[in-house]
DNA sequence: AGTTGTGAATCGATTCACAGCC
DNA sequence: GGCTGTGAATCGATTCACAACT
């Protein structure tokens, strides 16, 4: 048994004027966006690989799922694959980033560079997957000012002068518990859209905000669930 | 729009030997197994807050979640809430527990002790959530025998006897990529059932081994998909 | 009166299987 | 011959709404 995680929350309903004939775009289905990113991969490796054309038997195995499933994901994109030949890997990895939004770097900013946050930056630097990381953020005097992964730490006073400099639409929230909520607060006045919180805690925010949690005593928890009833 | 993260693979099928007349459990179904640890914090939380007693409404609120959902999912556990009153906290909280095998703090070996797998480590040992740090590992001369969150990090050549002496069946994945499928591997000969990856790779692994996937960029391309369409 | 547990209905997601196209 | 796109079937998950119980 073994499976990557990853769901998405709710979908975003389309306002219905298909009958006035405007051709609106079918929303894409949570379950297919949590897809998305597993493809968008996939495809990247295939291309560096100088690969030019794939099945979507070869994709789907890559990516660890059923080809039904990817067609049917892929149809949602309104994808074209060419019957008894298969997608051109360069062409859809394009629509596949188009459809995650990921065309070109979104900014993101990070919110509390202590180790986990230092750790994040770097990763993110690297490795890309689409995003720059505008800026770091902290509250404590020793580290703003110092330079993490190639930016300068800014201080948490000024967090929303820089999300607004950046246009950030997207946060990594790596503070302590007790400060998520307030600097949550703050970043959604600032004008972000999507946080990927680091914090236990649930956070509330207004309609139109994304919340994600990367909860790692969670994730062990449903690990250790399937580590039940098989005791070695 | 918000909504925690957390997905599960696949159902553990029960033999079916209903027919005997021998009372099988059944099957607690993904989704549902994904939720538990949301309830088990707000249950925490709850005990904490010195609540004997509430009904699945407010549960369901600190939780994130309907009513009548959080109803059915305590149903699969064969719950005992009592009609007109609602659940005893505590005892719902050692049921939750029980179902996802966290009763005594299970043993958990960290791989890779980076800025990442030290920040783990120091949170892990913090917030608990029902595990125990029970190793910590690494291959860099300079980090072997220094102390982390307490812990001496020990030798990766050790890993497979640092696993049977801890008796872990839970591991934390933090090497970089090119390691992540060689320790994968070594890890599960030496008897890990469930893996949590922060590793961007799939990883191969045989049937009753899970892999869970933190993959921080593909959350964050989830997150831009959400952010789409409102452009702000 | 208040609340649970659960059938029945609904909704969404996955899989099958094949017509349609290259 | 091979492969995509998708209707139809299946499977699972969520919600409704109420009978059963304290």
């Amino acid at each position: 048994m073994s499976g990557p995680a990853g769901e998405v929350p709710a979908a975003q309903p389309v306002a219905g004027l298909e009958a006035a004939g405007v051709p609106t775009v079918r929303p894409v289905p949570p379950a297919t966006v949590g897809r998305l990113p597993g493809y968008l991969r996939a495809l990247t490796e295939l291309s560096v690989l100088g690969v030019r054309t794939t099945s979507s038997e070869r994709l789907a195995a890559l990516a660890g799922v059923g080809s039904a499933q990817l067609r049917r994901d892929l149809s949602w994109l309104g994808s074209h694959g060419v019957r008894g030949v298969g997608y051109d890997v360069r062409r859809l990895r394009g629509r596949v980033a188009d459809a995650l939004g990921v065309e070109s770097d979104l900014a993101v900013v990070i919110v509390g560079i202590g180790r986990l946050g230092h750790a994040l930056a770097d990763y993110l630097r690297a490795e890309g997957g689409g995003f720059r990381v505008a800026a770091l953020v902290d509250t404590d005097p020793g580290v703003v000012g110092s330079a993490v992964a190639g930016l300068a730490v800014e201080d948490d006073k000024d967090l929303e002068d820089v999300v607004r400099r950046e246009g950030a639409v997207l946060a990594v929230l790596a503070t302590p518990v007790q400060a998520a909520q307030r600097v949550c607060d703050r970043l959604v006045s600032a004008g972000v859209r999507g946080i990927l919180a680091f914090t236990p805690a649930r956070l509330a925010v207004p309609d139109g905000v994304t919340v994600r949690a990367a909860d790692v005593a969670a994730e062990l928890q449903i690990l250790a669930f399937h580590t039940r009833g098989t005791p070695a």
